[in-house]
DNA sequence: TACTCTTGGTGTACAACTTACACTATTCGG
DNA sequence: CCGAATAGTGTAAGTTGTACACCAAGAGTA
C-alpha cells in the first residue's frame, strides 16, 4: 500500500482477523432497544455481544454486515452505515481481531417475531438497562453507536427509518424524544418539520383516545441531509 | 466474535491484510495541500498514493497511522482522526487488503523541510490539481477526507490545527475560505468567533502592507466541539 | 502635512430562526 | 352536554444570520 510496504511479500507477515459487527437499533415499548446475542463459548462465554462475524475473503465489509444482520437478526433491507473500526491489540483474547462496526436501524414492524434464525439466543435489550457486562469492548461500540445515532438524528433523516412507513407526528416526536432523551416542544417540532418540507400527509388518520392523528409519510424526494449551519465559526 | 463465528478456529480461515493509510492535509501557498508518495513497484508502480502501511500485530490502528506519518512525512504530534474503512475485495490486486483511513492536519510550520525521511519520493499536491490518476481507490479516500474536513471545520476546532499557534483573524478567515471553497463575510465571521469565545488576543501584532493585524491564539479551555443545533427537525 | 493605497476592524438594519407558552380543535365516554 | 384526552395552531420576545456600509491605522509619496 505504501512506500514502506513495497517490499512486502503477501505471505510474509501475520495477518489480523477482521469482523463486521452490527449495532441494530429499534424502537419497542416506548424504548430504544438494541439486539444482542448470547455467546455460547470461550471467550466471554455466557456474555452478551453485538451480532457480527468474520468477513469472508470475497465479500465487501458492508456485505458482511448485511449477511450477519440476516443470519442473526433475520432482517434485511435496513438502514446501515459504517461507524468506526475498533482494533486495539488484546481486545480479543484469541488473536488480533479488528472489528469494523456498523450501525443499523429498523422499524418495529420489520423485525421477525423471533429475532434471529440462528439457533443462538438473541434478544432485544433496552439501551437504558443493558447487561452489567458485555463481551469484548462492545460497551464502547454501543456508546459510540448511540452518540452517532443521536447526532445523525439532528441533521439527517434516520429518524424516519426507525418508524413504520406511515406515522403520526406525535409518534415521530416521541421517537425523537426517546432517542435524544429530552423533551421537545410540540409546536416548534412541527414548525421545523414544515420548514424542512420532509413529510407529507397521507390523508388517512389513526384513531387514538382523543382526537385522531393524521398519518404522514416521509417524502422520498426530500433532501436526506441538511447542511448544518456553520457554528465554529 | 459472534454466534456464527463460535466454531471458528483461529487458523482456519484465510485472513485479509490490514493497512492504515493517512490523508495528511496542510495549508501551503494559499492552497489546501495533501501529501502523496510515489509508488516504486507493482501494483500501481509510478502512481501517487496516500502514505500508509500494514498494521503490525502488536500495535493499535492509531499507532500504525502515527508510525506511518512519522516514517513517511516526518511529522508527529498532529491532529489525527479515523475516517472510514475501505475494504472492497479487489481494491488491491495483490490480495485482500482492508484499509483503515485516517485524516491528519498539520500547520505549515510543523512540516519538515523535506517531507519524509524514507528514501521514497514524497511531495505535497494541491487538492485542486491532483495527479490524473491515483493508486488503488485513493481518489475515493481523498474525496471522503475533504468532505469530512469541510464538515468538521463547521462545528469543531480543527480549523486551528491547520494554522500556527498564533494567527491573525484575516489569516484564520483565509484558511476557512480556502478549505470551504467559498468566501465569507468578514464582519459575520468575527461575530461568530466572538460568540463562541474560542480565541484570545495575544497583544502582539503582525505587520502587513496596511494596518497591522492583531495576533490571536486558540483558547485552550474553549469547548472544542459545538453542539449543532437540531435541524431535521 | 496631507493625500491615497492597502489592509484590519466595526456598526447597523432587516430577515430568519429559536424558544416558551397559551390557545383552539376533534374525538370519546358518560 | 360536559370533561378527559389527545391533536394541532398562534403569538410574541429574544437570538442568530446576512448584507453591506462604514471607520481605523500604517506606508509611501508629493
Amino acid at each position: 500500500m505504501s512506500e514502506s510496504a513495497e517490499n512486502y511479500d503477501v505471505s510474509k507477515y501475520e495477518r489480523p482477523s477482521v469482523t463486521a459487527d452490527v449495532v441494530l437499533f429499534t424502537l419497542r415499548d416506548q424504548d430504544l432497544q438494541v439486539l444482542l446475542v448470547k455467546r455460547g463459548r470461550w471467550p466471554y462465554e455466557g456474555y452478551w455481544a453485538i451480532p457480527g462475524g468474520f468477513v469472508r475473503m470475497d465479500e465487501s465489509l458492508e456485505a458482511a454486515a448485511k449477511r450477519e444482520l440476516n443470519e442473526e437478526a433475520g432482517v434485511s433491507d435496513v438502514y446501515l452505515e459504517q461507524l468506526y473500526t475498533f482494533g486495539d491489540p488484546g481486545r480479543d483474547p484469541r488473536t488480533r481481531v479488528i472489528t469494523v462496526a456498523y450501525m443499523a436501524v429498523v422499524s418495529a414492524d420489520q423485525i421477525a417475531p423471533q429475532a434471529g434464525s440462528d439457533a443462538a439466543e438473541a434478544r432485544w435489550w433496552s439501551m437504558s438497562a443493558l447487561p452489567a457486562e458485555l463481551a469484548f469492548d462492545h460497551v464502547d461500540i454501543l456508546d459510540y453507536a448511540l452518540t452517532r445515532l443521536r447526532y445523525k438524528l439532528e441533521y439527517t433523516a434516520v429518524g424516519f427509518q426507525i418508524l413504520p412507513q406511515e406515522f403520526t407526528l406525535p409518534e415521530l416526536q416521541a421517537a425523537y424524544e426517546i432517542i435524544l432523551g429530552e423533551e421537545l416542544d410540540k409546536a416548534n417540532f412541527r414548525k421545523k418539520l414544515a420548514r424542512g418540507n420532509v413529510v407529507e400527509p397521507t390523508g388517512r388518520y389513526r384513531d387514538t383516545a382523543g382526537r385522531p392523528a393524521e398519518l404522514y409519510r416521509y417524502r422520498q424526494d426530500a433532501v436526506a441531509e441538511v447542511k448544518a449551519r456553520r457554528l465554529f465559526p
